[in-house]
DNA sequence: CATACGTCCTGCCAGC
DNA sequence: TGCTGGCAGGACGTAT
């Protein structure tokens, strides 16, 4: 659940917590929640074989090398929180659906910290709790030479100023795919999630379902601003807590009452008042009205 | 190659 | 009251 917003609040509030200090120890509580950089990604199964066959201990895991190095800053990629060491390595922390950073001036994890899967102490004090009940989310400790191949994985960020809305119009262009599940591809756009494009698409007033490769120009444009103002007004109320998610602070996000479509099934759209309606595709719900977010007809496409 | 679908994980809540 | 079943979904693996 947390997607781009949400990311870059947690990254800002962290550097705030983080730069300049140096990683004292790693404790890897829930392996699991830790990918293996170094080892073709796989599922959960897929990894335990690789990860037997190549003989990584579990908790060789790999951010034990964090262990002494200086956090230059907290950044972020997409949905991920990325803590750039002093050498550039990298630590890169994927949320998932659950995953929380919960800094703490003690040195064990705070108490909000219920399911604290990985623990990083800091030299002088001072901690840092990955929390996720869930265990979506995954830590990578990304060295500094496999980081521009890690990051090309990833499509461009949406709120840089080379994202152009020409540019949108030739990822739009390049898929037949329902633009909800474009916008939620990470290799063609970094860091949208289920709210945000569903929220886009609202204010775009276009249906989920639209064909990707069916925008017109106009309608890419349009796409374009409502996106980017979506995630420019998300980060300003630093992102919206639906079920768990916390600011480096410790703050829900005040998002929330800005949805328009995401959750509010059977209330009135606040453009036309009809009955907003929910749809599921590609395994996922969607949001709409009917109404201002119609389909053209068949005809047309 | 591009697109579609299943899988993981557990807290929560509606329904009986 | 207590249990069950369905739901939430990011990202990866597998299937088409």
């Amino acid at each position: 659940m947390p997607e781009l917003p949400e990311a870059e609040t947690i990254s800002r509030g962290l550097d705030v917590f983080l730069a300049g200090r140096t990683v004292a120890r790693v404790t890897v509580l829930r392996p699991d929640v830790v990918a293996n950089a170094g080892l073709r990604a796989a599922g959960r199964a897929g990894r335990k074989r690789c990860e037997e066959a190549a003989g990584v201990a579990r908790s060789a895991s790999g951010l034990a090398a964090a262990e002494g190095k200086r956090v230059r800053a907290v950044g972020r990629r997409g949905k991920n929180v990325v803590v750039l060491l002093d050498d550039e390595d990298r630590i890169v922390v994927n949320l998932g659906m659950t995953g929380r950073l919960l800094p703490s001036p003690g040195s064990r994890p705070p108490p909000s910290a219920r399911h604290c899967a990985v623990f990083v102490h800091l030299e002088g004090g001072g901690a840092v709790a990955y929390d996720d009940v869930r265990r979506f989310g995954r830590l990578s400790y990304v060295p500094r030479r496999d980081w521009p191949a890690w990051s090309a994985r990833l499509g461009p960020e949406p709120l840089a100023p080379s994202f152009t809305a020409r540019r949108l119009q030739r990822i739009l262009e390049s898929s037949k795919s329902p633009v909800r599940s474009l916008l939620l591809d990470q290799r063609k756009i970094a860091g949208i999630g289920n709210i945000y494009a569903v929220e886009s698409l609202w204010h775009a007033a276009v249906h989920p379902m639209r064909r990707a490769n069916e925008f017109s120009a106009r309608a890419a444009v349009r796409l374009h601003r409502c996106l980017r103002r979506v995630l420019r007004e998300a980060i300003r109320a630093q992102g919206t807590t639906l079920r768990n998610y916390l600011t480096a602070s410790g703050q829900p996000g005040g998002f929330g009452p800005a949805l328009r479509a995401y959750g509010s099934v059977g209330n009135p759209c606040p453009r036309c008042a009809a009955a907003i309606e929910r749809i599921v595709f590609g395994g996922r719900s969607a949001f709409l009205c009917p109404h201002c977010q119609a389909l053209p007809p068949a005809a047309d496409r």
